[in-house]
RNA sequence: GGGGGCGUAGCUCAGCUGGUUAGAGCGCCGGCCUGUCACGCCGGAGGUCGCGGGUUCGAGUCCCGUCGCUCCCGCCA
């Protein structure tokens, strides 16, 4: 992934003033130029030594970068003599004279580096053990488990400490836009009911209660229109929420949302205010320009187009249906797929020469997606050069050529499966293509609303209807129980460069809407009193039309850095199997404890095999 | 839950079809060095090859199990 912001950009802005007093009275990253042959005070850690006997050079670092100090004997012998028994990760406080480094000892690579600190006096605040890993390593970073279990030493690194500085700017201009807007911060509960709707909850034992549990927030969804009814109007938190699911490159079962909420407000009240929210956050941070208003995509058109609900803007190889084409055809595998009431879709590659073991490779990676298998073909004269071709009547050839726009040469994609089968993998494979033919431009950024959502979606599994989003979400227009299938939501995501930042909806602010909901997703009345019954309740004392966003703060962040993963813009993320290298959490538990929340667990451990 | 990759010195890694005493760079320790900034030069220490079992005359290397890290699928309303 590739870094949005440019280095001027900034994850790291303008120090603020620093307070002066025992320990130091400028920044090491501060130029020291305003105090040329003055006296000056630093403190932070060695970076760096550099022992030439005589001389004795200490690169000093703090949060704003490093100064180079000097130690000559000349100068102080105190001072020296304590410099030569100093090793990396010491913490200094020193003081002395400001000096602008001759012409041939400036280095340029350092933001300091025409300047420097001759060192008068010393104090060694507190020594440092041998790092496990070198801060600033050459010979590639230390491995994530290694760097993860000393945390607090990664984080001296300079790319740590900018993504975190980073993720600061980008909260603190979510904070500053809400604000000015009359949104007010609120906290909910983290200590919550469990709903099992959705992804599995993690769950803290009572005390007081044996046999029950509270559940930690996956959202706090149900809070914040509680928070519209009782009529607070304007509802934003960055909110923690957790769900206890696999984790991924950019997933943490513990992860940080932006969470909002308006009343008395339609999909392009919510739509407007959060263009201007991205805008003014991407340029406070140095990110992307945002070009208002956004363009918006139907959920239906983004599907037949891109064949996903968050597509990548930034280049073409549209999908393009075929199956019209095909109506007659005596193709057999076609056919069936056809009768099937499956559908045949293709993407135009443009020109290209793929030898035949990358056209295998493309086979392969169809059947990995999930498809059975890959017609490929290359337009020659009126027909194709494929396998495929002599199934195809001339007629059937040309009718395909030109749907798909096909030039002499183009090379032809086509999926014959299932609907969704065929986008999810027609879908895929264009992402892969663009990336392997270079095109998309890192340097542009195309954010676009998925707007006018299915509202259920069937789930062939369990044979039943889902929510596309989530069971409160308004309905556009009447519900018709015998036509779940073409209802629409009132619902919006925001994606962008093919990754969705955040989605939301209109809630329903009407108990019988949201009761005719439950009921259409199977949930019958009792149910949904139990699990529900507190908003439903709510809802019959005067509930305000509403709606909101929720955006994922930590892909937002490690969007903008360039990291690879969502950890590398956390301070203290987990791994792939939901530890914490540094704590050692999750870990056993006192047997005391246990019985206090009147658990009982079975140690199998214990019969010593 | 499933599939792939990885695990060798403090760190990053090399180690061939199984074969003598397991190597490199950085770091660390000692010595020399007054303009370096990835300082340089000389010398040195440092290994349960993740763990357990098996095959073999012999295992870092092959097999089984297990633990950990990681990527992907499922999952993530």
């Amino acid at each position: 992934m590739s870094q949005v912001l440019g280095r001027s950009g900034g994850a790291v802005g303008e120090e603020p003033a620093l307070a002066p007093n025992g320990y130091r009275d400028t920044w090491c990253g501060q130029v020291l130029g305003n105090r040329v042959d003055g006296e000056a005070r630093v403190a932070g850690w060695v970076n760096r030594r550099r022992d030439h006997g005589g001389l004795i050079f200490i690169d000093l670092r703090d949060r704003t970068g490093i100064v180079q100090l000097v130690f000559n004997p000349d100068t102080s012998g105190a001072a020296f003599e304590l410099a030569h028994r100093l090793r990396a990760e010491d913490v200094l406080s020193v003081a002395g004279t400001v000096v602008r480094r001759s012409e041939d000892t400036v280095n340029p690579e350092l933001a300091t580096g025409e300047f420097e600190l001759r060192v008068a006096e010393v104090e060694l605040l507190a020594d440092a053990e041998t790092p496990p890993f070198q801060i600033e390593g050459y010979a590639g970073d230390a491995g994530e488990d290694t760097r993860l279990r000393y945390r607090y030493l990664d984080l001296r690194r300079e790319q740590m400490r900018d993504a975190l500085t980073l993720r600061h700017r980008v909260t603190a201009a979510m904070r500053e836009f809400l604000d000015g807007e009359g949104f007010l911060d609120i906290e909910t509960p983290v200590l919550t009911r469990s709903t099992p709707e959705g992804a599995r909850d993690f769950l803290v034992p009572s005390r007081l209660q044996h046999g029950s549990f509270y559940a930690l927030p996956q959202s706090p969804q149900l809070f914040k229109q509680l928070l519209m009814v009782a009529g607070l109007e304007r509802y934003y938190q960055i909110a923690r929420c957790f769900r206890d699911e696999a984790t991924r490159a950019d997933r943490q079962a513990e992860f940080t949302q932006l969470d909002i909420e308006m009343s008395f407000v339609e999909v392009e009240d919510v739509i407007e205010v959060n263009e201007r929210l991205l805008a003014y956050v991407f340029e406070r941070v140095g990110g992307p320009a945002i070009e208002l208003p956004m363009r918006r995509l139907a959920y239906q058109e983004a599907i037949d187009r891109f064949g996903t609900d968050r597509p990548d803007l930034r280049f073409g190889l549209e999908l393009v249906d075929l199956g019209e084409a095909l109506r007659e055809t005596e193709f057999k595998v076609f056919r069936s797929v056809l009768e099937g009431r499956g559908s045949i879709r293709g993407i135009n590659a443009g020109r290209r020469e793929l030898a035949r073991s990358e056209l295998d490779g493309l086979i392969s990676r169809a059947q990995e997606l999930g498809a059975k298998g890959l017609v490929w073909a290359f337009r020659e004269g009126e027909g194709w050069r494929s396998p495929t071709a002599k199934f195809l009547s001339a007629e059937e050839l040309a009718e395909l050529n030109r749907r798909l726009g096909a030039e002499e040469g183009d090379l032809l994609l086509l999926v014959a499966d299932k609907r969704p089968v065929a986008d999810a993998v027609l879908g895929q494979m264009r992402l892969d293509l663009g990336e392997r033919f270079g095109l998309i431009d890192d340097d542009e950024h195309r954010l676009a609303w998925i707007v006018d959502w299915p509202l259920m979606e069937w789930n062939e599994g369990e044979r039943r209807w889902d929510p596309m989003h989530h069971p409160f979400t308004a309905p556009d227009g009447e519900l018709d129980p015998d036509d779940i299938g073409s209802a629409r939501a009132k619902a919006y995501d925001v994606v962008w460069n093919g990754q969705e930042l955040g989605g939301g909806s209109i809630r329903i602010n009407r108990a019988d809407v949201q009761e005719a909901v439950f009921a259409a997703l199977g949930i019958d009345r009792e149910v949904a009193e139990a699990r529900f019954g507190f908003l439903l309740e709510a809802l019959r004392y005067g509930a305000p039309p509403h709606g909101g966003i929720a955006y994922g703060v930590d892909r937002i962040v490690q969007r903008l850095s360039g990291a690879e993963t969502i950890r590398d813009v956390i301070a203290f993320p987990k791994t792939a199997s939901g530890y914490d290298l540094l704590t050692g959490a999750p870990a056993p538990v006192e047997d005391i404890q246990l019985r206090e929340l009147g658990i009982s667990i079975h140690r199998q451990k214990l019969a010593g095999h």
